[in-house]
DNA sequence: TGTACATCAGTGAACGCGCGTTCACTGATGTAC
DNA sequence: TGTACATCAGTGAACGCGCGTTCACTGATGTAC
């Protein structure tokens, strides 16, 4: 299948959007939707070979483009791999924004925190499992770009832990749940990326169990605890 | 530097310890050296560029034996991953032995297993490196093998907890418990590996609590649990 | 112990392939007048 | 509105490079007699 198919595709597609708007695209409009099309080709790609595995050339080819016309819209993979992470967070705090509305009781935050999880991790799937993937990945650029992300987003978690019934704990004990309860969750994200619809119910038990298992340990802390 | 030198030093390591045994080597024994230089050049250079970008060619240069001969010894990386995960998981063993004896009162558990983790994981850095990498790395068969020996892992600490004072739980709770255990514990291998030395006070510090805290969870898990 | 043959770890040339990157280019879109 | 020029996303040929794998080979080690 020679390249100008490909393109034709691609035009189609951008015709059809375009009888809802006005009928020409302007050429930035156009430079967006290929940097849009390179982005999703290079998440679909990096599913299946790592980021490490990816080439500029399978890229190019998956969306249409010469290998050179890559550089118009991006310096290097290296490059390409950090606009991923960028929005492969926003989906996770996406992710955040829809745990925190409406926390009534603790068991039911635990209960919904679960239930969120599992629903965005399936919905943004190639976003969680880009994440998931690249944290040790082959891309050191990438990997400190994923550390930085989660590092902010343990100390939200911790801020907002402050704000329940244990807010007399240290700031350093809240930090260190709540890096507890992000790698759990973490974890818990590969599971689900791993596993086969059917498997989910036992996914939800353990995740469920294992988060309650940690606020109950983080509850009778104090008075059990070293100090 | 021609390969003839690399040659020419390996074989020099040879003789310096054929003189401690009888002078001349056997065929197998210098194929088993040659074998050894592979997994040692492999697990060196998979630090720096991952298993997916590992190339035989870059390991033959390394040994100083022309690309082709690396077939004498594996049929494929694959399996050249698959001799890695087996010994990195023996140095993982090891460990989990090492923790085994001798344990106390609970808080001692806990100080023992974290001291030892970080002891381990500092002399066997390569190895615990590799699974952490691989774990989530390029080839299915290596990312499988590692999640194997680990389901494996958590099926025997399951049975150690049985022994402890929490030997009234279901078989299912003492299988969450551990994964939640075996998951932590892999997780501060990973900030063990990526800390400066000036960091494993606090990292040592971190463990220990999120142990503890888990600990405590489970010890107040069934009065206060759902069913 | 000496000879004749088998084994096999390692060699070296050769192959076709996909890679990132360079360069001068084309031609549609955008802009100044 | 029409013309002349500028911009720039995408083209296509070319490059040198490292890759895995094939093949026939060499020569030291091992073995049978």
């Amino acid at each position: 299948m020679p390249d100008t198919v490909h393109i034709r595709a691609l035009n189609d597609a951008g015709n059809a959007l375009a009888t809802l708007s006005p009928v020409t695209e302007s050429r930035s409009d156009k430079k967006e939707r290929t940097r849009r099309a390179i982005l999703d080709a290079a998440l679909a790609l990096t599913e299946e070979v790592g980021l490490a595995g990816l080439s500029l050339r399978q890229v190019a080819k998956e969306v249409g483009i010469v290998p050179t016309a890559f550089y118009r819209h991006f310096a290097s993979i290296d490059e390409l791999g950090l606009a991923l992470v960028e929005e492969s967070f926003v989906s996770l705090r996406a992710m955040i924004r829809d745990v925190r509305q409406g926390a009534p009781s603790l068991g039911q935050i635990v209960d919904r925190s679960v239930a969120v999880l599992i629903e965005h991790v399936g919905e943004q799937r190639t976003h969680f499992a880009f994440i998931a993937r690249e944290r040790s990945g082959g891309s050191a650029v990438v990997r400190e770009a994923i550390r930085r992300e989660f590092e902010l987003f343990e100390r939200e978690l911790a801020t907002d832990l402050a704000r329940l019934p244990m807010d007399h704990w240290s700031g350093d004990d809240l930090r260190i749940l709540s890096n507890l309860i992000v790698r759990s969750m973490v974890n818990t994200s590969e599971d689900i990326l791993l596993a086969e619809r059917r498997d989910l119910t036992e996914i939800r038990h353990r995740a469920r169990t294992q988060l309650m298992m940690v606020i109950v340990g983080a509850l009778n802390w104090k008075s059990r605890g070293r100090d």
